[in-house]
DNA sequence: TATTGTTATACTCTATAACTATA
DNA sequence: TATAGTTATAGAGTATAACAATA
């Protein structure tokens, strides 16, 4: 947890610097970058844990010019995030840098091995994790 | 990120419902729970990135009667935080979920084997990346 | 001069609950 | 009834800069 809250805090850094966004923002526009338009639920499901938090940063992303919002054709009640150009060349800005943090910081520490290893053991706890029933995990309060 | 993010989200809502603390003040208690009394520099160090965000928490641990903060008899500068036994009482209360929730997330998906690597590989990282320069990582900006 | 710590301030983010509208 | 999304609200956390005091 430690080295992860150390990588994320340095990754923060570069977003803020290069794109100015958050990581958050980063990680909805990568979605898009890959998909073009995405519905709220999508974005919500891979990114943030309540929907009103990603409407939130979907609005941010929005005023700021990245994104934009309209009706779905197939489905009424849903809302279409579609990234802009402006969205792109924000991302085309901050991946350079983003890669090379990354590179920086977590792959040079490591050998060919360690890399295949980690990413194949923290694919399986990911998995794990979402697989977990939500029975809450309180004991007793106080 | 995507497994550490999940793993943090799961931690930090057994810490909020068995002892109504943040895991950021979870870290400051184990600390303290250790040495049983330290600077704020020294807490700073091992968990957050500014000293008024410490201040900040050290508050809030205060206002709860988790810990005390007095002057330091070595140095006038200091600030000596001390736990409390309310303190020690929050992490009894809280301790034998988180060990539940971290053994059910993480621990129950791996080997030992896996964990053993997954321990050695991040403790490299960390160090590494503990080591790293602060130059500057971001490019241009815009 | 450098270090320790606090304060004031402003901002970002997040979650909850209530609500609207469509399936 | 369930799902998609928004809004209002409130609270928690964070960082920056200015500051006071001691080393």
């Amino acid at each position: 947890m430690e080295s992860a809250t150390l990588l994320q805090h340095h990754v923060e850094q570069q977003l803020r610097a290069a794109g100015d966004i958050s990581s958050v923002q980063f990680e909805v526009l990568m979605h898009l970058f890959k998909t073009r338009r995405a519905t709220m639920t999508e974005l919500a499901d891979g990114v943030v844990y309540s929907r009103s938090g990603l409407t939130y940063q979907a609005g941010q992303l929005e005023k700021a010019g990245l994104v934009t919002r309209g009706p779905s054709p197939d489905d009424e009640r849903a809302t279409l995030v579609t990234i802009t150009d402006a969205g792109i060349d924000v991302v085309h800005r901050v991946l350079p840098g983003h890669v090379q943090v990354t590179r920086r910081l977590l792959y040079e520490a490591l050998s060919d091995e360690d890399l295949r290893r980690l990413g194949d053991i923290m694919a399986r706890v990911r998995d794990h994790i979402r697989e977990q029933p939500p029975r809450s995990a309180a004991p007793r309060k106080r």
